[in-house]
DNA sequence: ACCATGCGTGTAAACGGTTTACCCTCTTGT
DNA sequence: ACAAGAGGGTAAACCGTTTACACGCATGGT
């Protein structure tokens, strides 16, 4: 197909900077710098130029800018799924900061999937992103920990960073950043709530051995029954994923087995906290009059059912890590393995969920 | 500063297609053009290029890929706020497609703020993306369609397209691509549906001159009470926005204002539902069977309180909005104008919030 | 044998900014 | 009045890719 020539009038070229020099009458130079911002200038000349970019409605390519070696202006996010309210409410956090820094905001997700992972990865690293969050729930294995260091060393090679986001740390020497929330001390405070209340069968609902998030709840439940001297009943734990429908499953099973034998739930978190009290309903049995329950996340669906959860600060995770990650960015030079931590706390959300066991009960 | 001399080792440059191209001993422009695929190359030094490849762990330069004129491959979509669920599953949509043509996704957020929603759209533009969609409930006035109409403008110039999502379409002449759903054809059914049960008093929750989502659901509520020759009675028209705690303080106005005058509830969304639900159960009146209630949207809360809605696809939505502007932009160069609309349907989801008005009641 | 053919590769010029070495021109101090 | 210096502007060298064009070398037809 024959390139078009100048002579045809349809030809229309994106605004470039030139323009906006000749327009105000001065050198490309000038322009950069006075819009940049970075550089002492003649009011005059200030403001001809201010009134070229108007006039033209002017705005920087970003890829040339990029190119050309100017800080790069974006943060990258890396999810399973947009519409879990656990990893939207942390994108909203990144969000916010990243937009509040002036920064714009890359969004991928991977649907769980190491691959799908890796390629979001490479991609954020061909967009020199100044740093990627990975957020979430993982099983911590070797291959996992191999692949995050990859991620860290290509990352940091190129002057940007890795930070992991309630996932649990590497090993020192990784150029990784961490910002975790307390699940075990939170998982511990809400199992004592309900011992308090003089329950001691306490149903827990989502183990998943090797999964970071529940592994680390479940510990919690378990510390806190051992330092009540109540004795650990493995038939209470109960597997299962973090889905709503995987709660509904779960408690329906066990109700179909037999009459309960237990007078508290602990779900993994909100949403199996829904799907188990539907089952529940649908046997008759009320929370909290007949069973005692609580969650763990503090979201949308705790409200809605009175839950007694505990709070997790999502968005202050997603806020701490874009500015951990930017932070150190504008530092000197800094040599790999100098990983930072830094871990939220977590607190009991008190709603109407819970009732005291009746002393003949206990 | 002084700047670092390359006889410090701690220099370290990221890896460029040059150093690609020495490690595997040809040129640039064989490496470029092995990278991309889209030209014939021997098997030979194809293989030497991508073995170059992997030992260096080489990832293109996305600046300077976009700069020297391959096509773009970003994104971009602008909401209110990620947290939302409306907004969080056409996000969604848009990010699997966006995958899905390999291209990434960049989010903004503008908490309904104009102002920062201009300064979106322009960091959007300097990015390039391929699109721009601007996603929800807006207030249709001139201001706002003057606005709009720059802003696609603007990117039409600059070779990108906006694409308006679950808003109105802007005049003939304005290059912007709209995909909708319907709202009036919904609201009519869900309305009809209460209708036929036999209720005639239906408070409507939510009503917001001006905003096009409510505007539009409130008149398929008066238009198939129209249809079915029930009078209309503004006073059952409640005004409220679409967040949860409204449903809430509305019903509860309501009924501290006296008893019921109403039969059923249609609210303008699910979160109003949840919210008027929760003022219900406190003033005694339970779902269904004091009080028929439907909702719109099919989102998360929805589920959990057994509430019969309208569905609105709004991960297609987000899909499809992809979808036109990259189709479109494949095509030959197209004149401005040229706006392309396409209309979603919606449709009833029947749970267990409606109960047939008894005969002595009608 | 010779020339058109065409494939595979190399060369170099954009792409649109930022950065910087350098120059000019006005102040200012003595 | 003149040298020094600072403020403000200019021109050119990059940044890492893509791509139009040039080129060399087999290949096959006549």
């Amino acid at each position: 197909m024959a390139r078009r020539t100048a002579s045809e009038g349809g030809e229309r070229r994106p605004t470039t900077i030139r323009d906006v020099a000749a327009h105000a009458g001065v050198s490309v130079a000038t322009v950069s710098r006075i819009l940049s911002g970075t550089y002492p200038s003649a009011p005059a000349t200030r403001s001809k130029v201010m009134r070229a970019v108007r006039e033209l409605d002017y705005v920087a390519n970003a890829n040339a800018r990029g190119l050309a070696g100017a800080s790069s202006r974006s943060v990258a996010i890396i999810v399973n799924s947009v519409v879990s309210p656990h990893y939207a409410h942390v994108a909203q956090g990144v969000q916010a900061q990243a937009a509040l820094e002036g920064k714009l905001c890359i969004v991928g997700t991977t649907g769980g999937d190491p691959e799908r992972e890796l390629a979001t990865v490479q991609l954020m690293r061909q967009e020199h992103a100044e740093c990627v969050i990975l957020v979430g729930n993982v099983v911590n294995n070797d291959a996992y920990r191999e692949r995050m260091t990859e991620y860290a060393r290509a990352l940091a090679l190129a002057g940007s960073r890795l930070v992991l986001c309630g996932r649990p740390a590497l090993g020192p020497g990784v150029p990784a950043l961490v910002v975790e929330y307390d699940n075990t001390g939170g998982a511990y405070a809400i199992t004592s709530h309900l011992l308090s209340a003089g329950h001691r069968r306490i149903l827990f609902l989502g183990r998943r051995e090797g999964h970071t998030t529940p592994d680390s709840r479940i510990a919690g439940y378990r510390n806190a029954l051992a330092d009540h001297r109540v004795p650990h009943d493995p038939g209470l734990e109960l597997d299962g994923t973090m889905e709503r429908g995987e709660g509904y499953r779960m408690v329906r099973q066990r109700l179909e087995a037999g009459p309960p034998d237990f007078t508290a739930i602990f779900a993994v978190n909100d949403l199996i906290a829904a799907g188990a009290r539907q089952a529940l309903r649908e046997h008759g049995l009320r929370i909290p009059d007949d069973i005692s329950m609580v969650g763990f996340d503090d979201l949308p669906p705790s409200a809605d059912i009175d839950l007694t959860t505990v709070h997790v600060p999502h968005e202050e995770l997603g806020r701490t890590a874009v500015r951990m990650a930017l932070e150190r960015g504008t530092g000197s030079a800094d040599r790999t393995g100098q990983a930072e931590h830094v871990m939220l706390g977590t607190h009991i959300i008190v709603r109407d969920s819970v009732r005291p066991l009746p002393p003949d009960q206990r």
